[in-house]
DNA sequence: TTAGGATGATTAACAGGTTAACCATATTGA
DNA sequence: TCAATATGGTTAACCTGTTAATCATCCTAA
């Protein structure tokens, strides 16, 4: 890549190639423990929210802002959950646009199989790193996030 | 997400949601940059590989294996980038299976617009981080992927 | 009170990836 | 020699994500 374009960073550039690996080396420990259980990535992460906040119950804008993913989206991840009765769908008294989600018994049960299946992926995952280095990785992505963040491009600026 | 399931290794759980945010957060420096030039991300990364090697002409299966990506996908990515003039698709003389794709003028073309394009967005994306950083984060990506091949896991072991 | 605009969610069309089945060509060994 | 198998590539079906358009409800100001 940098061979055919040397006009790259090249630090810069094979940081981007890392990360995307890393990323992508990840998805090989967890994918199975999902599939098993026929949920997603982004399913099991919205079960999570509903488990952890208010009273089992999110609005499918509250959850797509959360997961980080479209409206759109959301609406099919909640359609799956729900037909697999994991979630259910309600339309809120107050305001006949908002919905409410909540989490159903058996996404409840789901979500806590879930959890210890995930706990050996996680540490087999990073058993390479120690302590220290987690905590050094953990800070140098930190910073790079909020670099990213701060660098992002607001739609062109001076061109 | 750990409130919900408190078993979960925080440091490792948390490792997990950086990675895929940083992931993310880069792609908005660069997919803006490929859209306006027609290309993909991967579709770029096959015309750096043809640019850099053996007289900018290579395999499907090689450049799906470089790319890491799937046969069957790069016979998508190939048929856009022939479809588009910046590669050419022929069958090998010597054995009719092989296929041999190389990179056209245009596709040369293309790909040194691209580079110049991505310079200052490579560099603003890291720009929060010194250049002792990057090497930190250089080196415990790369053991952490070395962790990640290590324990990926052989399609169960001993369950 | 009601027309215009916001807001929450869904739908439709598309993009890019995966897996599994398939086709065509080469290779091998009985 | 030729049937069985291996190999390279493509095709078909599907999954999950995105964007843009749409629907329904609510809010607001003339």
């Amino acid at each position: 890549m940098a061979e055919a374009l040397p006009e790259l960073p090249m630090a810069e550039t094979v940081m981007v190639r890392l990360m995307r690996i890393g990323v992508f080396g990840l998805g090989n420990f967890f994918e199975p423990v999902f599939r098993e259980l026929g949920l997603t990535e982004n399913s099991f992460h919205v079960l999570c929210l509903l488990m952890a906040g208010d009273q089992g119950r999110a609005s499918p804008s509250e959850l797509s802002e959360l997961v980080g993913t479209t409206r759109a989206n959301m609406t099919r991840i909640l359609d799956s959950l729900v037909n697999d009765g994991l979630a259910s769908r309600a339309i809120e008294a107050r305001d006949g646009r908002r919905h409410v989600i909540r989490i159903t018994t058996a996404g409840c049960k789901v979500a806590s199989e879930a959890g210890p299946r995930l706990v050996e992926p996680l540490k087999r995952a990073f058993s390479g790193l120690d302590a220290d280095e987690l905590a050094s990785l953990d800070r140098l992505l930190r910073k790079a996030i909020v670099s990213f963040d701060k660098g992002a491009t607001p739609l062109r600026v001076a061109a």
